[in-house]
DNA sequence: ATCGTTATCGGGAACGTTACCAGAAAATGC
DNA sequence: GCATTTTCTGGTAACGTTCCCGATAACGAT
């Protein structure tokens, strides 16, 4: 039961390899009764091209590789949903790695699923990459490359993000028609585009509606949420404010969640004392306690619409593509954790 | 800058790609100097060996495959983190492959991997699989398996589970404990391993309390609580009981999850009128309204130990090995939606 | 001087597949 | 009836690597 070859399925039909392959291939210019010959003795024996065979001849390997910060969050696992059922149904196979917010590691899987020959790379930024060299060198090799959400400012590919501005003005200008003034917003390292856009938008909300930004209610968090002592220090900086915040925007799905751990934590009351809204696609913010206002986004649309994009320059390389961001809209989910300030103060 | 080969050394250096070759690997009959040549020249270069070609001369590829239900599960997503950090450290990638709970799926996914000469396989059972042949083929072909979580029961090779049973055993017991009697259970498909286990743990802890098992306290939920409708029913039809249940114990994640979203939705009280426990890996459950009682699978050190255990299978793979049944254990974390029934009541 | 050893290297095949180049047989054209 | 297409098939190289088998030279040993 070892797997069958072309070359066995040539000797056992006396045909030469290259009739078999052709034949299997459906050639133009192969006989009829040849061609129903081979391919229902390939049936019968469940042949299966070698994929590996054909990598090492292309240099194409029908797969694509991912590279996210982290699986187990809500938001990359919904975005890996959407790339691959994209991918299973154009024939890609995906893999997946995971940089773990390291530039070190984000390098060396890189390398190495370029030295395996994907045909494409899907890349959402470490929160600590600055450096885009290895990316960089690969475009100009023409390596085809779809950014997603944490995307690099001066390179020039397809990216599909979120309207994070849109999406934070929203937030924040909930957050102010609810009765709050002081809103604080806890968020990532600032060099990344999403922590910029967020912010943009969080200032604009503020300053159309009459609020002077303060500066003092902007916390970074360098390690995305992942430090829990950090984030808690940020809170305590926040309660510890002559004038501390009546709302807190958080600007990512793990930095919400511990956001809302350190405020139940501390006894703080949401929303009387607090209000609370962030960036999160957690499938049980409705069983939070409150239950949780969020900011979502179509994670899973976004992995689509990247496969998309990204199978389209794998097939169509020479193409003078002109490169596209696309940006999707994030929905503004409220629940509990914001209702009126006035009707629970 | 295009990938160098070996060829290109040779060519450069005026030798063969056999000298070449055994100069890469440091074999004993190669000159030192000619070595040192060839060394340094790839370094230069920055030789990388084509992997591909490796795997296509040796049917081996360094990769391990993953089959499991679903990404976008706590409980998968951190037992992926375990997975992928020994696989790391031991030079092994991994690939990743979702059946969403689908037997065909799994078994395409069987299929691809094999033909994409993956190493070995870790596999946690799609809850829709019931014919085995697949990988039981693959084991007679003596390609290395190791089974996690949800694992076959008639399949001899490796298997890394949680002490479901004492698991089960133990949220009962506490239900039991707080002042509850009439406990249902709400699980996943029976032919599963872990329904099975999960359900003699309760029964084995109402007998030993002198609770009568009642069968219709038991609701066997096809799609793993992916489907929500299933749930709803499932949670309706025990509210209907003439007497209804003052806990549920919930046997998987999603079920945990939505179980408690339909609660909610129903305006049930927990842990009032219903007390609820349930097995999730979730991260914040802490957050919940009430706080939840959750049985916690080491899902990270599963995922240590199978691969390990895999790993150490595909490099001595004629060892005449016995396979071994790990169990580990789970951990009972206890919250507010248990809280003694006399206190609330 | 002939032989076996040792050290060092090259040639070729093989893994599975497809593409290019031929070539034979059959069919067509005039 | 002969040249010329058309139709079909086979052989071979190539992708990058390793391994088996030889080959060559130097060097003692006999």
């Amino acid at each position: 039961m070892e797997t069958i070859t072309i070359k066995d399925i040539a000797r056992a039909l006396n045909l030469s390899t290259s009739t078999v392959s052709r034949a299997l291939r459906n050639s133009y210019e192969i006989n009829n009764e040849t061609k129903k010959l081979v391919l229902e003795y390939a049936e019968k024996m469940n042949y299966r091209p070698n994929p590996i065979a054909l990598s090492l001849r292309d240099s194409k390997s029908k797969s694509i590789g991912v590279i996210i910060p982290e699986i187990a969050n809500n938001f990359f696992s919904q975005l890996i949903n959407g790339i691959e059922s994209i991918a299973y149904n154009m024939g890609y196979h995906v893999v997946i790695f995971q940089s773990h917010e390291s530039y070190e590691r984000e390098v060396a899987n890189t390398n190495y699923l370029v030295s395996r020959k994907v045909d494409g790379l899907l890349v959402s930024l470490s929160s600590l990459t600055r450096d885009l060299t290895h990316f960089e060198e690969l475009l100009d090799k023409g390596m085809p490359i779809v950014f997603i959400d944490r995307v690099p400012k001066n390179i020039d590919t397809h990216k599909i993000v979120v309207d994070n501005f849109f999406g934070s003005y929203q937030a924040t200008e909930h957050l102010i028609k609810t009765g709050r003034r002081r809103i604080a917003h806890l968020t990532s390292p600032f060099y990344l585009s999403i922590t910029m856009e967020r912010l943009a938008g969080y200032r604009q909300a503020l300053e159309d509606n009459g609020i002077p930004f303060d500066e003092s209610y902007v916390k970074y968090c360098h390690h995305g949420g992942m430090m829990l002592t950090e984030n808690e220090t940020a809170v305590q900086e926040l309660l510890n404010l002559p004038e501390p915040p009546d709302a807190i925007f958080t600007a990512s799905d793990r930095l919400t969640t511990s956001c809302m751990s350190v405020l139940i934590q501390k006894n703080v009351k949401i929303p009387e004392e607090m209000a609370l809204v962030g960036f999160t696609n957690t499938s049980v913010a409705e069983l939070f306690n409150p239950p949780l206002t969020t900011v979502v986004q179509p994670a899973i649309d976004m992995g689509h619409q990247a496969t998309e994009l990204l199978i389209r320059l794998i097939e169509h390389p020479k193409k003078p593509t002109i490169f596209e961001t696309r940006s999707l809209q994030t929905s503004l989910i409220i629940r509990d954790s914001t209702v009126e300030k006035s009707v629970n103060a």
